[in-house]
DNA sequence: GATGTATATTCAATTTTCTGAATAGCAACA
DNA sequence: TGTTGCTATTCAGAAAATTGAATATACATC
């Protein structure tokens, strides 16, 4: 039942397909929420069921059909009532620092690998990020922008994701500068 | 499944009862992998059933006796063979985000005393790592730790952890202060 | 003497999530 | 003309996680 508060968040932003919605919650590119695409479909289904939000079909040419979603009053106000509830904590669960917590009884150059495809990944999220920006702010700076906008929400949470893909390139630098050192003293042993 | 290798990671640093592992597996105090008690006992029992640990019972006079485990040969294997897979992307899920993405149609408010509790939550966590780290630092300097110990992993992660919360602090400033103008500017109006 | 907190574990039911498909049209590329 | 990739969605089954208990001992505090 918490994905649907996720959803209804996402749909703020303007009606989406089960597709759209699909995209923006996979973990390639989710900064705080990750959900699969068969999850999302039966979750909007249930949440049409229950009146939170509606769809309409939208008939396209090039490609097949699809059902677009957007918010109902009853699911502007369930999300406004899940608002003001106390948020749970955070939930992190990362393969990546399972497997560095284990690097000293572990395969090491494996371990190297996965800390630089996740630096490639950071990297691609952040450029992500920035064009998500650039979109929001249309030339104001950041400033403006939040003078001017009545939207804060998403920018703010952006900004989340922005911090947290940076900070992971700076730690992952020094990680591997580190296991790098302690390599090349194995070594030379 | 995947729990199981962060508790044979979690085994790497010496034995642990269900309980040791259920606090340091708890979303208070965990900073990357989260858990409750029941999910772990359960576990714990399978995979002793597999091999992978060895339990043994500890009697103690003032408490209630407890299950030791510690990881065996076998489960040693498996853990190096798991730091040879491909880690799956972090999973993050945070309501605070999915509150604050949804504050312009929410209760400003109860967002705001959101992030000041996770505020809160980081700084607890914070004072947390770092007795952590003094422990593992035993009063020398990082150098010097990183070149003497060959247990360097747990200190990697535990540096991860540390700069999140610190960035928590940072992005939570920074957040209410823009709320706080935002909501300064409309009851101008 | 009661209440709350910490240790230590277990059971059962439900809910959620993940895995692995399958379908179907169209576009782009070799 | 075949292959791959993208849009768009659905089904079924298995695995994992969450929720809501319950039990028992012992210490500390009011």
């Amino acid at each position: 039942m918490a994905l649907r508060n996720a959803v209804m968040a996402a749909l703020l932003e303007g009606e989406a397909s089960g597709y759209d919605l699909a995209k923006r919650f996979d973990t390639a590119t989710a900064d705080f929420w990750t959900s699969t695409p068969q999850q999302l479909y039966r979750e909007l289904e249930r949440m049409e069921g229950e009146g939170l939000i509606r769809a309409r079909v939208v008939e396209q040419e090039r490609r097949p059909n699809k059902r677009v979603f957007s918010l109902t009053e009853e699911g502007r106000s369930a999300l406004h009532a899940f608002t003001r509830r106390p948020a749970k904590p955070t939930a992190i669960r990362d393969e990546m620092l399972v497997k560095l917590q284990a690097v000293d009884a572990g395969d090491a150059e494996a371990v190297r690998t996965t800390i630089m495809e996740r630096m490639e990944r950071a990297r691609a999220k952040l450029a992500r990020y920035e064009r998500i920006r650039d979109r929001l702010l249309e030339g104001r700076s950041e400033e403006e922008y939040l003078r001017e906008t009545d939207h804060v929400g998403p920018y703010l949470t952006l900004m989340r994701g922005r911090y947290f893909e940076e900070e992971n390139l700076r730690w992952g630098g020094e990680v591997l500068a580190i296991l790098d050192a302690r390599a090349a003293r194995r070594t030379s042993r």
